[in-house]
DNA sequence: TGGGGCACCATGGGCGTCAACGGGAATGAT
DNA sequence: ATCATTCCCGTTGACGCCCATGGTGCCCCA
């Protein structure tokens, strides 16, 4: 498999290190990632992380917009400055710098959760809470669906 | 990588120099920059730092302009005058002059964001401000686009 | 089927290197 | 003479490299 998937939590050092799972990994060294490159998801307190690609898809994206409007700004001052490279140390693990504390509010340890293409670091409680709201939108969605059809009270 | 990408703030000493980020500085060597050229960015109070490839890029946008008209008058007004060199010691810092301070705000600590293919002296506070506008710009933009389903890193 | 051994992984910590930083001294400009 | 600039050196703290330990799951063999 040379996707992320699953997830696990792990404890952060007193270094500040965090050993990123080794599944993880594996797929980072079977897709050939140097090093990998994180950014402050846009809506969520946690890291998108991924390789070089996850770079490079953005680019291509930002080459679509006029380079003078504020749009393309904002989209270069979001990939390029809001990111930081993640490099792994020999034991395949990472330091959490202020810069991702302070966006996830990691503090003693990070859940990392896989995404596919790449994947996220959260802090784990509020993982949790997120989970639960995503699965509480989902649920709302599907009974206002059949609420619809049957014409049934909440 | 031969990218300005992430952020780093380093403090003013005593004689008013700031080092310039390690990586930063391996990347002006690796794209040949001889010295830094720095112009006050346009609508942030931000210098944007770059090699003489910067200053191409701002006469090209002034290329779009009727040269006729103000606008290309108060760009070249811009770009020519209200630059500076800043030279980098053998140390790796550069001097933090009034001429910065007084379009930046910077007193004590310089905040340096990479864009790509340059990279930006910020005051720390404004930066951040600066960046809280631009996310949510972003997400405004993403909400309004996403009629289709979309994942938080795309 | 149970037990020993092996491999892998998360975690802790010692240590050397380098970047950031502070300051002294020489040089140059006004 | 005074101040700013530049060179050079020492300190310090963060980070990368390396090794050790303990836990866990797997496999092989008795």
């Amino acid at each position: 498999m040379d996707r992320f998937l699953s997830s696990a939590i792990n404890r952060i050092d007193a270094k500040g290190r965090v050993s990123v799972p080794g599944h993880f990994r594996s797929v980072v060294q079977k897709r050939g990632f140097g090093d990998l490159y994180g950014l402050r998801a846009l809506d969520v307190p946690a890291m998108d992380v991924g390789g070089t690609d996850l770079l490079e898809r953005y680019e291509s994206r930002m080459a679509n917009e006029d380079p003078f409007l504020q749009t393309a700004d904002d989209m270069s001052f979001f990939v390029h400055g809001d990111g930081a490279f993640m490099k792994l140390d020999q034991d395949g693990r990472i330091t959490v710098s202020d810069f991702i504390r302070e966006h996830t509010g990691i503090t003693a340890e990070v859940a990392f959760v896989g995404r596919g293409l790449f994947f996220q670091m959260w802090e784990p409680e509020r993982l949790k809470a997120h989970g639960a709201q995503v699965r509480e939108r989902l649920l709302k969605l599907r009974q206002r669906a059949s609420g619809a059809a049957a014409g049934s009270a909440e």
